[in-house]
DNA sequence: TTGAGTGTATTAGTGTAATAATACACATAG
DNA sequence: CTATGTGTATTATTACACTAATACACTCAA
């Protein structure tokens, strides 16, 4: 469900954060749905229980999840749910536009790289 | 001519590294070009210049810069100068993957987001 | 020779990311 | 009630990124 990469430099429990933010975001998490547990998260990513911990608890800071005592942790129903198309591109711009620079140093076009 | 985001959670040491790799690969530092000096990169990122200093050290131990004595570091005469179009898509490649993913999950697609 | 310019080694300190091992409070199915 | 499943607080430890302030060896122009 989620991708980590230890070696890319960034936090992973930030990595996950985006994700879960991006997957709310499309639409793929409606509000409700439950969230794997986080020591099953950490097992299949070989990654300790507190680092998932720590995105959750940061994204429940945030209102995307909600904290359900002894239950699993949920998509808040306040969360904002299928963001409309323009709302998501927006955020997938700074992407966008890191991917633009890279490709510019390389003296590529950024339509070589679509 | 560099760009740094410390916000990012990527390290600044490597961001440097990152970006001074693909204008080598893009031509745009050919081989023998002096680089900025590392008090000069540090004041203008605010920034310690041992940080600076780090990133040109391990560009070094991968051959892309060459040291000299009391003289500007310089691109290395071995350094592979303008990559050919093939590998320097290749270079791109996994920030172009990155941004796959993160648009597949916001449920867009890679052309919604070129 | 002087002075300003290179990069760098050193030492010390701060903050953060991640791990490890427990332990707790709660919910729920048996 | 019990067992198992939630998330989390706690404490300690390790590693890394970054800063700060010096000091050094070197080059080169004045």
């Amino acid at each position: 469900m989620f991708s980590l990469h230890p070696e890319s430099g960034v936090p992973l429990y930030r990595q996950l954060m985006e994700q879960i933010r991006r997957l709310i975001a499309g639409g793929q998490l409606p509000p409700g749905t439950a969230l794997p547990s986080v020591r099953e998260l950490a097992l299949e990513h070989a990654v300790n229980p507190m680092t998932i911990s720590k995105a959750y608890a940061l994204l429940e800071a945030e209102g995307l999840l909600e904290r359900n005592r002894g239950k699993p942790m949920t998509v808040a129903a306040g969360a904002p749910g299928a963001a409309p198309l323009a709302r998501r591109l927006q955020q997938l711009e700074p992407q966008v536009m890191q991917l633009a620079a890279a490709a510019k140093q390389l003296e590529l076009s950024f339509r070589d790289a679509a």
